[in-house]
DNA sequence: CAAATTTGCGTAATCACTTACGTAATTGTT
DNA sequence: AACAATTACGTAAGTGATTACGCAAATTTG
Protein backbone atom coordinates (compact mmCIF):
# COMPACT_ATOMS: atom_id res chain seq x y z
CA UNK A 1 0.00 0.00 0.00
CA UNK A 2 1.52 3.51 -1.19
CA UNK A 3 -0.36 6.11 1.24
CA UNK A 4 1.15 8.85 -0.78
CA UNK A 5 -0.06 7.39 -3.86
CA UNK A 6 -3.86 7.08 -2.77
CA UNK A 7 -4.20 10.07 -0.91
CA UNK A 8 -4.57 11.40 -4.99
CA UNK A 9 -3.87 15.15 -5.53
CA UNK A 10 -4.03 16.22 -2.00
CA UNK A 11 -0.21 14.72 -1.49
CA UNK A 12 0.86 16.04 -4.27
CA UNK A 13 3.38 17.77 -3.36
CA UNK A 14 4.53 15.15 -0.94
CA UNK A 15 4.72 12.83 -4.15
CA UNK A 16 6.74 15.19 -6.16
CA UNK A 17 9.23 15.56 -3.54
CA UNK A 18 9.72 11.93 -3.69
CA UNK A 19 9.89 11.54 -7.26
CA UNK A 20 12.78 14.49 -7.19
CA UNK A 21 14.08 12.71 -4.87
CA UNK A 22 14.46 9.48 -6.98
CA UNK A 23 15.47 11.64 -9.93
CA UNK A 24 18.64 13.71 -7.91
CA UNK A 25 19.44 9.80 -6.74
CA UNK A 26 19.44 8.16 -10.01
CA UNK A 27 21.56 11.15 -11.40
CA UNK A 28 23.54 10.47 -8.87
CA UNK A 29 23.87 6.80 -9.82
CA UNK A 30 25.16 7.55 -13.66
CA UNK A 31 27.87 9.85 -12.06
CA UNK A 32 29.26 7.19 -9.90
CA UNK A 33 28.86 4.67 -13.08
CA UNK A 34 31.02 6.95 -15.16
CA UNK A 35 32.99 6.88 -12.22
CA UNK A 36 33.13 10.92 -11.83
CA UNK A 37 33.35 13.27 -8.69
CA UNK A 38 30.35 15.36 -9.47
CA UNK A 39 26.84 15.81 -7.81
CA UNK A 40 23.40 16.57 -9.04
CA UNK A 41 22.77 19.65 -7.20
CA UNK A 42 26.32 21.20 -8.71
CA UNK A 43 24.75 21.20 -11.75
CA UNK A 44 22.30 24.45 -11.77
CA UNK A 45 25.53 26.67 -11.04
CA UNK A 46 28.08 24.50 -13.06
CA UNK A 47 25.94 24.67 -15.88
CA UNK A 48 25.45 28.17 -15.72
CA UNK A 49 29.06 29.21 -15.39
CA UNK A 50 29.66 26.68 -18.75
CA UNK A 51 26.78 29.10 -20.70
CA UNK A 52 27.27 32.33 -19.07
CA UNK A 53 31.15 32.54 -18.66
CA UNK A 54 31.73 34.43 -15.95
CA UNK A 55 29.12 35.50 -13.47
CA UNK A 56 28.37 37.10 -9.30
CA UNK A 57 27.06 35.70 -6.61
CA UNK A 58 23.88 37.57 -6.63
CA UNK A 59 23.41 37.03 -9.86
CA UNK A 60 23.90 32.90 -9.59
CA UNK A 61 21.34 33.61 -7.07
CA UNK A 62 18.76 35.48 -8.67
CA UNK A 63 18.79 33.33 -12.06
CA UNK A 64 18.60 29.70 -10.38
CA UNK A 65 16.07 31.22 -7.59
CA UNK A 66 18.19 30.03 -4.55
CA UNK A 67 19.41 32.33 -1.74
CA UNK A 68 22.77 33.79 -2.22
CA UNK A 69 24.26 31.70 0.96
CA UNK A 70 23.51 28.68 -0.78
CA UNK A 71 25.43 29.88 -3.84
CA UNK A 72 28.37 30.78 -1.37
CA UNK A 73 28.26 27.13 -0.20
CA UNK A 74 28.30 25.26 -3.43
CA UNK A 75 30.99 27.61 -5.10
CA UNK A 76 33.10 26.82 -1.68
CA UNK A 77 32.72 23.20 -2.90
CA UNK A 78 33.20 23.93 -6.38
CA UNK A 79 36.19 26.15 -5.60
CA UNK A 80 38.10 23.25 -3.36
CA UNK A 81 37.44 20.51 -6.17
CA UNK A 82 39.06 23.25 -8.44
CA UNK A 83 36.48 23.37 -10.85
CA UNK A 84 36.03 26.93 -10.72
CA UNK A 85 38.29 30.13 -9.71
CA UNK A 86 36.70 33.43 -8.34
CA UNK A 87 37.87 36.67 -7.98
CA UNK A 88 37.19 40.08 -7.02
CA UNK A 89 35.31 41.83 -9.79
CA UNK A 90 37.40 44.96 -11.28
CA UNK A 91 34.12 47.16 -12.01
CA UNK A 92 32.39 46.73 -8.58
CA UNK A 93 34.65 45.63 -5.35
CA UNK A 94 31.86 44.17 -3.71
CA UNK A 95 31.20 41.71 -6.40
CA UNK A 96 33.08 37.98 -6.70
CA UNK A 97 32.99 37.00 -9.97
CA UNK A 98 32.82 32.89 -10.91
CA UNK A 99 33.71 30.67 -13.76
CA UNK A 100 34.95 27.20 -14.75
CA UNK A 101 38.86 26.67 -14.38
CA UNK A 102 40.85 24.64 -16.62
CA UNK A 103 40.30 21.48 -14.60
CA UNK A 104 36.72 22.36 -14.34
CA UNK A 105 36.52 22.56 -18.59
CA UNK A 106 37.88 19.24 -18.69
CA UNK A 107 35.81 17.83 -16.65
CA UNK A 108 32.69 20.09 -18.40
CA UNK A 109 33.51 18.26 -21.71
CA UNK A 110 32.85 14.65 -20.53
CA UNK A 111 29.62 16.02 -18.39
CA UNK A 112 28.36 17.37 -21.58
CA UNK A 113 28.48 14.33 -23.22
CA UNK A 114 26.82 11.95 -20.59
CA UNK A 115 24.21 15.23 -19.84
CA UNK A 116 23.50 14.97 -23.68
CA UNK A 117 22.74 11.31 -22.66
CA UNK A 118 20.72 11.92 -19.92
CA UNK A 119 18.46 13.78 -21.71
CA UNK A 120 18.63 12.13 -24.52
CA UNK A 121 16.89 8.61 -22.43
CA UNK A 122 14.86 11.45 -20.29
CA UNK A 123 12.94 12.77 -23.55
CA UNK A 124 12.73 9.10 -25.06
CA UNK A 125 10.95 7.99 -21.84
CA UNK A 126 8.74 10.92 -21.18
CA UNK A 127 7.62 11.31 -24.91
CA UNK A 128 6.54 7.82 -24.99
CA UNK A 129 4.07 7.94 -22.26
CA UNK A 130 0.66 9.53 -22.94
CA UNK A 131 0.46 12.34 -20.65
CA UNK A 132 3.54 14.09 -20.56
CA UNK A 133 5.11 15.21 -17.61
CA UNK A 134 7.39 18.13 -18.57
CA UNK A 135 3.64 19.88 -20.38
CA UNK A 136 1.99 18.42 -16.96
CA UNK A 137 3.97 20.70 -14.72
CA UNK A 138 4.61 23.66 -16.95
CA UNK A 139 0.73 23.87 -17.26
CA UNK A 140 0.53 23.73 -13.41
CA UNK A 141 3.59 26.16 -13.25
CA UNK A 142 1.69 28.56 -15.25
CA UNK A 143 -1.96 28.55 -13.29
CA UNK A 144 0.23 29.02 -10.15
CA UNK A 145 1.73 31.50 -11.71
CA UNK A 146 -1.41 33.37 -13.06
CA UNK A 147 -2.81 33.12 -9.22
CA UNK A 148 -1.59 32.30 -6.30
CA UNK A 149 -3.09 28.84 -4.55
CA UNK A 150 -4.12 30.79 -1.74
CA UNK A 151 -6.20 33.15 -4.24
CA UNK A 152 -7.49 30.56 -6.33
CA UNK A 153 -8.77 28.78 -3.04
CA UNK A 154 -10.64 31.69 -2.18
CA UNK A 155 -11.92 31.97 -5.39
CA UNK A 156 -13.11 28.52 -5.70
CA UNK A 157 -14.99 28.45 -2.27
CA UNK A 158 -16.25 32.39 -2.80
CA UNK A 159 -14.07 33.18 0.32
CA UNK A 160 -13.99 37.30 0.55
CA UNK B 1 14.97 33.37 -17.72
CA UNK B 2 14.11 30.32 -16.45
CA UNK B 3 17.28 28.24 -16.93
CA UNK B 4 15.95 25.27 -15.19
CA UNK B 5 12.58 25.46 -17.04
CA UNK B 6 15.18 25.97 -20.38
CA UNK B 7 17.03 22.89 -19.61
CA UNK B 8 14.29 20.58 -20.24
CA UNK B 9 14.10 17.08 -19.27
CA UNK B 10 17.82 17.64 -17.68
CA UNK B 11 16.88 19.23 -15.09
CA UNK B 12 13.58 17.20 -14.58
CA UNK B 13 14.34 16.19 -10.60
CA UNK B 14 15.15 19.92 -9.90
CA UNK B 15 12.06 21.21 -11.21
CA UNK B 16 9.41 18.61 -9.74
CA UNK B 17 11.63 19.61 -6.02
CA UNK B 18 10.88 23.54 -7.19
CA UNK B 19 7.06 22.69 -7.67
CA UNK B 20 7.15 20.65 -4.79
CA UNK B 21 8.31 23.32 -2.24
CA UNK B 22 5.80 25.82 -3.78
CA UNK B 23 3.13 23.31 -3.42
CA UNK B 24 4.17 23.05 0.24
CA UNK B 25 4.03 26.68 1.11
CA UNK B 26 0.93 27.15 -0.60
CA UNK B 27 -0.61 24.74 1.82
CA UNK B 28 1.08 26.28 4.71
CA UNK B 29 -0.37 29.76 3.66
CA UNK B 30 -4.11 27.82 3.71
CA UNK B 31 -3.41 26.59 7.01
CA UNK B 32 -2.17 30.05 8.48
CA UNK B 33 -5.58 31.38 6.22
CA UNK B 34 -7.71 29.59 8.70
CA UNK B 35 -5.31 30.21 11.48
CA UNK B 36 -4.88 26.53 12.13
CA UNK B 37 -1.19 25.61 13.82
CA UNK B 38 -0.58 22.67 11.70
CA UNK B 39 2.67 22.03 9.08
CA UNK B 40 2.30 20.56 5.91
CA UNK B 41 5.23 18.21 6.74
CA UNK B 42 2.52 16.69 9.92
CA UNK B 43 0.43 16.04 6.82
CA UNK B 44 1.34 12.41 6.19
CA UNK B 45 1.89 11.03 10.11
CA UNK B 46 -1.56 12.75 11.04
CA UNK B 47 -3.54 11.21 8.23
CA UNK B 48 -1.74 8.02 8.57
CA UNK B 49 -2.81 8.17 12.03
CA UNK B 50 -6.20 9.24 11.72
CA UNK B 51 -6.80 6.40 9.16
CA UNK B 52 -4.99 3.79 11.09
CA UNK B 53 -6.01 4.60 14.62
CA UNK B 54 -3.00 3.53 16.20
CA UNK B 55 0.69 2.95 14.94
CA UNK B 56 4.74 2.41 15.92
CA UNK B 57 7.37 4.23 14.84
CA UNK B 58 8.71 1.95 12.29
CA UNK B 59 5.83 1.17 10.70
CA UNK B 60 4.99 4.26 10.12
CA UNK B 61 8.44 4.95 8.49
CA UNK B 62 7.76 2.03 6.03
CA UNK B 63 4.50 3.34 5.14
CA UNK B 64 5.11 6.76 5.07
CA UNK B 65 8.75 5.92 3.42
CA UNK B 66 10.70 8.03 5.46
CA UNK B 67 13.29 7.19 8.07
CA UNK B 68 12.15 6.40 11.58
CA UNK B 69 14.09 9.59 13.52
CA UNK B 70 12.45 11.16 10.77
CA UNK B 71 8.84 9.99 12.34
CA UNK B 72 10.18 10.14 15.85
CA UNK B 73 11.21 14.29 14.92
CA UNK B 74 7.59 14.68 13.75
CA UNK B 75 6.18 12.72 16.45
CA UNK B 76 7.88 15.24 19.23
CA UNK B 77 6.44 18.04 18.10
CA UNK B 78 3.43 16.67 17.33
CA UNK B 79 3.35 15.96 20.94
CA UNK B 80 4.40 18.77 22.29
CA UNK B 81 1.50 20.34 20.33
CA UNK B 82 -0.55 17.54 22.31
CA UNK B 83 -1.95 16.55 19.00
CA UNK B 84 -1.08 12.59 19.53
CA UNK B 85 -0.40 10.65 22.30
CA UNK B 86 2.29 7.46 22.71
CA UNK B 87 2.50 4.62 24.92
CA UNK B 88 4.72 1.11 25.08
CA UNK B 89 3.32 -1.69 23.45
CA UNK B 90 1.82 -4.11 25.99
CA UNK B 91 2.99 -6.93 23.20
CA UNK B 92 6.05 -6.01 22.45
CA UNK B 93 8.45 -3.52 24.84
CA UNK B 94 10.74 -2.48 22.75
CA UNK B 95 7.73 -0.56 20.12
CA UNK B 96 5.94 2.97 21.05
CA UNK B 97 2.36 3.57 19.38
CA UNK B 98 1.46 6.88 18.53
CA UNK B 99 -2.58 7.73 18.06
CA UNK B 100 -3.92 10.84 17.34
CA UNK B 101 -5.55 12.76 21.38
CA UNK B 102 -8.58 13.85 22.16
CA UNK B 103 -7.16 17.75 21.12
CA UNK B 104 -5.77 15.84 18.29
CA UNK B 105 -9.29 14.24 17.02
CA UNK B 106 -10.98 18.07 17.20
CA UNK B 107 -8.08 19.43 15.45
CA UNK B 108 -8.78 16.62 12.82
CA UNK B 109 -12.41 17.02 12.47
CA UNK B 110 -11.40 21.04 10.91
CA UNK B 111 -8.44 19.42 9.07
CA UNK B 112 -10.69 16.96 7.09
CA UNK B 113 -12.85 19.97 5.83
CA UNK B 114 -9.85 21.43 4.79
CA UNK B 115 -8.12 18.56 3.13
CA UNK B 116 -11.32 18.08 1.35
CA UNK B 117 -11.61 21.49 0.11
CA UNK B 118 -7.95 21.76 -1.17
CA UNK B 119 -8.41 18.19 -2.74
CA UNK B 120 -11.50 19.17 -4.84
CA UNK B 121 -9.79 22.63 -6.04
CA UNK B 122 -6.97 20.08 -6.68
CA UNK B 123 -8.74 17.83 -8.73
CA UNK B 124 -10.44 20.58 -10.44
CA UNK B 125 -6.92 22.52 -11.29
CA UNK B 126 -5.76 19.15 -12.45
CA UNK B 127 -8.51 17.74 -14.43
CA UNK B 128 -9.14 20.65 -16.56
CA UNK B 129 -5.53 20.69 -18.18
CA UNK B 130 -4.51 18.57 -21.60
CA UNK B 131 -1.42 16.61 -19.35
CA UNK B 132 -3.35 15.34 -16.32
CA UNK B 133 0.41 15.50 -13.93
CA UNK B 134 -1.15 13.01 -11.15
CA UNK B 135 -1.06 10.10 -14.52
CA UNK B 136 2.00 11.35 -15.77
CA UNK B 137 3.33 11.43 -12.06
CA UNK B 138 2.08 7.74 -12.04
CA UNK B 139 3.89 6.84 -15.75
CA UNK B 140 7.20 7.79 -14.49
CA UNK B 141 7.07 6.21 -11.37
CA UNK B 142 5.94 2.98 -12.57
CA UNK B 143 8.59 3.34 -15.71
CA UNK B 144 11.45 3.56 -12.73
CA UNK B 145 10.27 0.93 -10.21
CA UNK B 146 9.65 -1.47 -13.18
CA UNK B 147 13.51 -0.79 -14.15
CA UNK B 148 16.20 1.33 -12.31
CA UNK B 149 17.32 4.75 -13.80
CA UNK B 150 21.21 3.27 -14.18
CA UNK B 151 19.73 0.25 -15.59
CA UNK B 152 17.88 2.09 -17.95
CA UNK B 153 20.29 4.01 -19.00
CA UNK B 154 22.82 1.11 -19.94
CA UNK B 155 20.42 -0.11 -21.72
CA UNK B 156 19.46 3.04 -23.77
CA UNK B 157 23.30 2.93 -24.87
CA UNK B 158 24.00 -0.92 -25.48
CA UNK B 159 26.56 -0.09 -21.80
CA UNK B 160 27.54 -3.57 -20.48
C1' DC C 1 17.77 -22.99 26.70
C1' DA C 2 21.92 -20.32 25.89
C1' DA C 3 24.05 -17.71 22.40
C1' DA C 4 23.76 -15.29 18.18
C1' DT C 5 21.00 -12.50 15.25
C1' DT C 6 17.45 -9.37 14.22
C1' DT C 7 14.28 -5.73 15.23
C1' DG C 8 12.58 -1.28 17.28
C1' DC C 9 13.77 2.78 19.02
C1' DG C 10 16.58 6.76 20.53
C1' DT C 11 20.43 10.04 20.18
C1' DA C 12 24.22 12.24 17.92
C1' DA C 13 26.38 13.85 13.99
C1' DT C 14 25.90 15.42 9.42
C1' DC C 15 23.87 17.61 5.28
C1' DA C 16 21.94 20.89 2.28
C1' DC C 17 19.71 24.25 2.48
C1' DT C 18 17.35 28.59 4.73
C1' DT C 19 16.83 33.10 7.53
C1' DA C 20 19.09 36.65 10.21
C1' DC C 21 22.48 39.73 10.69
C1' DG C 22 26.84 42.34 10.02
C1' DT C 23 30.24 44.77 7.05
C1' DA C 24 32.06 46.98 3.14
C1' DA C 25 31.34 49.18 -1.35
C1' DT C 26 28.39 51.74 -4.31
C1' DT C 27 24.63 54.79 -5.49
C1' DG C 28 21.23 58.39 -4.54
C1' DT C 29 19.91 62.83 -2.38
C1' DT C 30 20.21 67.46 -1.04
C1' DA D 1 30.70 66.66 -1.04
C1' DA D 2 28.41 64.62 3.00
C1' DC D 3 25.46 61.34 4.50
C1' DA D 4 21.59 58.21 3.85
C1' DA D 5 20.02 54.25 1.47
C1' DT D 6 20.94 50.28 -1.13
C1' DT D 7 23.53 46.39 -2.78
C1' DA D 8 26.90 42.40 -2.57
C1' DC D 9 28.80 39.32 0.09
C1' DG D 10 30.14 36.58 4.21
C1' DT D 11 29.21 34.24 8.58
C1' DA D 12 26.31 32.31 12.16
C1' DA D 13 22.41 30.11 13.58
C1' DG D 14 18.33 27.51 12.59
C1' DT D 15 15.53 23.85 9.99
C1' DG D 16 14.14 19.51 8.45
C1' DA D 17 15.69 15.88 6.79
C1' DT D 18 19.36 12.09 6.61
C1' DT D 19 23.08 8.47 8.05
C1' DA D 20 25.63 6.29 11.80
C1' DC D 21 25.67 4.17 15.93
C1' DG D 22 24.25 1.98 20.27
C1' DC D 23 21.19 -0.27 23.46
C1' DA D 24 17.45 -3.19 24.82
C1' DA D 25 13.88 -6.54 23.65
C1' DA D 26 12.45 -10.26 20.82
C1' DT D 27 13.37 -14.03 17.79
C1' DT D 28 16.08 -17.62 15.68
C1' DT D 29 19.30 -21.30 15.93
C1' DG D 30 22.37 -24.94 17.40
Amino acid sequence: MDIIADLGTLAFASRLKRLSDLGMQSTLDIYKFYDIDFEPRFFPLFYYLSQKGEASIMEIADVLKVTHPGVIQIAKELEKKGLIISKKSAEDARKRNLKISKKGKNLLSILQKIWAEIRAMNDEIIESREHNIMTAIKEIEDAWAEKSYLERFKEFYKIV
